[in-house]
DNA sequence: CTGAAAGCGCTAACAC
DNA sequence: GTGTTAGCGCTTTCAG
C-alpha cells in the first residue's frame, strides 16, 4: 500500500521461475538459446510480478537511451505540429520515444545545445531551423556522439543528413505569380533572420523581380519573425503608406494570416483590394478565409525523412546523406489581379 | 577522432582536479561541506574536459529520471499545442523534460498504458482526455509510483490531482446564446465518445433547451470525432436534410471549422444562413472567417497548473489536489438570429 | 571537509 | 542452454 512498492528486478523474476537473471534478461530481450520451456517460465513469472524492463537501467548499460529529440525554435504552432506529427508517425510503435526541445534564442546559445541534449542523454536529434543551419551545434554534437538529422539547412549540406526544399525556386514561383497577375507594388514580410530560409526565400522573390523585368521596392520589406502578431503589425504599416502595396508576400502562412486580419481591419477585401500570399500550406491557410495562395512545403514527409536518417544512423544502416523534396505552388482564392489602374 | 570519444565521467574530472568522484560529485550537485578551492578546482576539470553529467546513471541511482510525460489521444492540433505549450512553459529553465505520448485508442487500450509508461521510466505525467478520465490507467500509475495530474475529468475527481473546467455550464451558455437568438432547429455534432467531455457538453446543451422550453431535436445530433473533417461530414449530412437546421453547435471549433467549410461549399452564408458555435478558442476559431463563436477553455494554463500539481508530488510538496479553470462564451461573428421565418 | 565501498537494474563477455 | 562475473556512471551510506 505504499507509494513507491519496489518495482519487481529482473532478479525477482528469475527467482520465481527458478533461474538466472540474465536468462531473464535473454528471454525479455528476444535472444536465442532458451529452451521454450524456461521460456514461458520466465514470462509467466514476469507477469504474475507485474514486471516491466527498467529503462533506465537498460539504458545505462547499453549506452542507449531510445531517446529522440526535436530541437525547434517556437516560431508556428503548425509548422511545429507537423514535424512532431511526421516524427511520431515514423516513432510509432517503435522503441524510441520523443522529447520536445522548444530552445529559444538558438543562436545566440548555440554553445549550450548540444550540452544540453547531450546531458538529456538523447540518442539523436531532429534539428528543425533555425538549429539545422548552425555549424556549431552540428560540431558540438558530432563530438558528443548524437546522430542527427536536419530540416531545411541551407549551409554545410555534405555535415549531415539533411532534408532539403528548394526555398529560392519556391519563392520565385510565388512572386511569379503574383507579378503575373499584374502588381507592381509588392510588400515582403520576412521571417526571423537567424533563419536561413528568410534570406534564401527573398532572394528567390528578387529573382522573379529581375526575370519580370520589374523593380522590387525595398522599400516594402518589412521584418517580421514568423508569428501571426508581427505579420500583423508588419502588414499595418505597409498598408498605412501612402503607396501602399497592392500584394502582400508572407515568408509564412501565420504571417500572411496576421496580414488577413491588418486588412480586415482596414475594411480592405482579399483579394480585391489587397493580394496575400503565404508558405508552407499550414493548415491555417486553408481553413482562413480566403483560403491563401502558398507553397506548400512536405514538413511532414521531411520529419518522417529526418527520423528515419537518424534511427538508420542508430541501427547502423547506412542513413540517406540527402533528401530534396518537392514544393508546390498552390494558388487560392487570396490572390487575383489588382484593380484596374486609376480607380481607387 | 572516433565517432564516439567516450565522454568524460566523474571519475576523469576527479582525477584531474586531484580529488575523488565523490567530491566531484558533491560539487556538481551543489552540496554543502566543500572547500571554495576544491570546488573551482572541479568546475575548471569540467569544463576542460567538457563533462556533462550522464542523466541516465544518475536517474538509475536516484530513482528519477526528470521525464515528464503527456498523455493523449490524437484530437485536435490546436488542442494539442495549448497543452504543449503549457506544459513547456511550466518546464522552461527546470530540470525536467516532456515525452510526448499521443496514444490511439487509449480507452480500449487501457491495460497497456501505465506499463507503456512505466517502461518509459517517467516520473510523473500529465493525462489530457480521455486517458484522464481512465480509472483504470489511474490505478496502475498509482501501483507503479508514477505521479500524475489530469485535465479536464468527469470522474474520481478525489483520486487524482484534477483540473477541472464546468463542461455543462460551458455548453448550457453556448447553446442558450444559440436559442437566444430565436434558433429552433438547432443540429449538434459531437466529439468522440470515449471523452467525457464529449457526454458533459450534450448534457448542457440539453439542459438549455430544457430552460428555454424548447424542444431538443434528437434527430440532428450528428457523431463526430473532434477532427475537422468529421465536423464536415457531419455538417453535410445535417445540411442535405429537408428539414436542415439553422445553427450548429459543434463540440470543438476544428469541427465547427470543418461545418463552415461544408456550408460554403453548398452556398450558404455564416452567420446569415447558418449560425455555427464551437468550443475551446482555439487559435482556428479566431483565425477563420467569420470567427467563430465558441467557449474559451482555458487549456493552456490547465497544462501549466497540472505540470505544477505533478512537480508539486515529485519534489514533495503537497500538490493542490483539485483547481477549478473559468470558463467564458466569446460570442463572435459566426451567430446572429436566423432569417425570417418563411422568407427561403 | 573528504574518501572508500557498495549498489541502482540491467546486459556483455565469458565460462560451464 | 544456462549461470557467473563484471561493470555502465552515478550517488548513497558510512568512515575518517
Amino acid at each position: 500500500m505504499e507509494s513507491a512498492p519496489r518495482r519487481a528486478t529482473i532478479v525477482d523474476v528469475g527467482r520465481r521461475a527458478g533461474v538466472s537473471a540474465k536468462t531473464v534478461s535473454r528471454v525479455l530481450n528476444g535472444e536465442p538459446h532458451v529452451s521454450a520451456a524456461v521460456q514461458q517460465r520466465v514470462r509467466d513469472a514476469a507477469e504474475a510480478l507485474h514486471y516491466h524492463p527498467n529503462m533506465l537501467a537498460r539504458a545505462l548499460v547499453r549506452q542507449r537511451s531510445m531517446l529522440l529529440g526535436l530541437v525547434y525554435e517556437n516560431p508556428s504552432a503548425s509548422y511545429v505540429v507537423e514535424l512532431q506529427r511526421g516524427m511520431l508517425t515514423r516513432l510509432a510503435n517503435g522503441p524510441y520515444r520523443l522529447v520536445v526541445f522548444p530552445i529559444a534564442s538558438i543562436i545566440e546559445r548555440s554553445g549550450e545545445v548540444a550540452g544540453l541534449l547531450r546531458s538529456a542523454g538523447l540518442d539523436g536529434v531532429v534539428l528543425a531551423p533555425p538549429a539545422a543551419d548552425d555549424l556549431r551545434i552540428l560540431n558540438d554534437l558530432a563530438a558528443a556522439g548524437i546522430r542527427c538529422a536536419r530540416i531545411g539547412p541551407s549551409r554545410g549540406i555534405e555535415l549531415a543528413p539533411s532534408n532539403l526544399v528548394d526555398d529560392i525556386t519556391a519563392a520565385r514561383e510565388v512572386a511569379a505569380h503574383v507579378i503575373a497577375l499584374g502588381h507592381r507594388q509588392v510588400g515582403i514580410i520576412k521571417g526571423l533572420a537567424s533563419h536561413a530560409a528568410s534570406e534564401a526565400r527573398a532572394m528567390g522573390y528578387s529573382q522573379a523581380f529581375f526575370a519580370a523585368g520589374v523593380p522590387m521596392r525595398l522599400d516594402l520589406v518589412e521584418q517580421g519573425d514568423f508569428t501571426q502578431e508581427s505579420g500583423h503589425a508588419a502588414a499595418h504599416r505597409l498598408l498605412a503608406r501612402p503607396d501602399a502595396p497592392t500584394a502582400i508576400l508572407a515568408q509564412n502562412d501565420d504571417m500572411a494570416v496576421g496580414a488577413l486580419l491588418a486588412a480586415r481591419e482596414r475594411g480592405l477585401t482579399v483579394p480585391d483590394d489587397l493580394t496575400l500570399a503565404g508558405f508552407d500550406d499550414s493548415e491555417i491557410s486553408r481553413v482562413c478565409w480566403p483560403p491563401l495562395t502558398t507553397v506548400r512545403q512536405p514538413v511532414f514527409d521531411m520529419a518522417v525523412e529526418a527520423t528515419d536518417m537518424v534511427i538508420a544512423q542508430l541501427e547502423g544502416r547506412k542513413a540517406t546523406a540527402r533528401q530534396d523534396h518537392a514544393h508546390q505552388l498552390l494558388v487560392r482564392a487570396s490572390s487575383a489581379p489588382p484593380r484596374p489602374a486609376g480607380v481607387g
